[in-house]
DNA sequence: GCATGATAGTTACATATGCAACCAATAACA
DNA sequence: TGTTATTGGTTGCATATGTAACTATCATGC
């Protein structure tokens, strides 16, 4: 058996960036479960209405890369315990209109801060010059990513 | 409310890397998922197995960054299929040592240059000195998160 | 207006995963 | 040795997630 045959897990790149996910995601999703008792698709519903209040759970979804499944359940979740409000929307009363009660804004406000504060660390671990490619790498992978996935079905 | 107390999501490094890494590992799961029946945890034993025959499942778990449960589960299924061999060791008959069978390694081998084919369509959208940052900077992060979550418990 | 189809969101069911409890074998030690 | 602690691995149970089916509303074409 000759080396081409043969494949290094730990060099093996879409391996590494699923380590590297649940690694970074792990401390901080800890934090925000552990004080406030929210799943990772309950932050991320919160973090996208904080930033962008009246959204339909369909415009979450896109927003937040989750499918509409999980967006309701995450949504319900979230409103057992008072931290969203749902009416219908007028014109059309198949969606939903969702935004952050006032209980579910202080408790976004008291994560941003947690969450910046991590990200921070992250960064700090790296060189400026390492940081921006990073970005622009992570994005072109995604596309490439996509594109890949697209192809095979 | 000023701008520093939003966040945006979507430039929010945790959630770009694990959309990033869902994305990266979708396509090429979904072919040894269709072809072969394997699940990701599945793919991962094999992998390391087809390198570094006759570990037991603890090095495995160690060498794919999973845990015993989630090891035990896999190769379970890999033996129901036929894909493994698993004997006692003789000094410690607590421990198991794994191997793929002749079977398994035909797969493995099957498997093998369509990973590497994928990867190397992943690095052709980068250019060789962003493939050699994002090297460096994967590890580094992957690193610096152990290290904070570590430290949160 | 009425049939057909599309869309927003929820629910049901089957599978996957995480954690704790567990069993069996070995190690440590009185 | 007999007792206790540790380790390798499995199993049970509770939770999470994905897929498909479903309900309700709206849009389209006649």
């Amino acid at each position: 058996m000759t080396d081409t045959d043969v494949l290094a897990l730990e060099r093996f790149l879409p391996y590494r960036l699923s380590v590297l996910a649940n690694t970074v995601s792990r401390a901080l999703a800890r934090q925000y479960q552990e004080r406030f008792g929210l799943s990772v698709p309950q932050w991320r519903v919160m973090a996208v209405l904080g930033r962008f209040p009246d959204l339909s759970a369909n415009e979450v979804a896109e927003k937040t890369a989750m499918d509409k499944v999980m967006v309701s359940r995450a949504v319900a979740g979230l409103l057992k315990d008072g931290r969203l409000e749902r009416r219908l929307a007028e014109d059309d009363r198949r969606r939903s209109v969702l935004r952050l009660s006032p209980l579910g804004r202080e408790v976004y406000e008291r994560i941003v801060p947690l969450a910046r504060r991590y990200e921070q660390r992250l960064n700090d671990a790296l060189d400026a010059d390492s940081l921006a490619v990073l970005d622009r790498v992570v994005d072109r992978l995604i596309e490439t990513g996509k594109a890949l996935d697209d192809e095979s079905h």
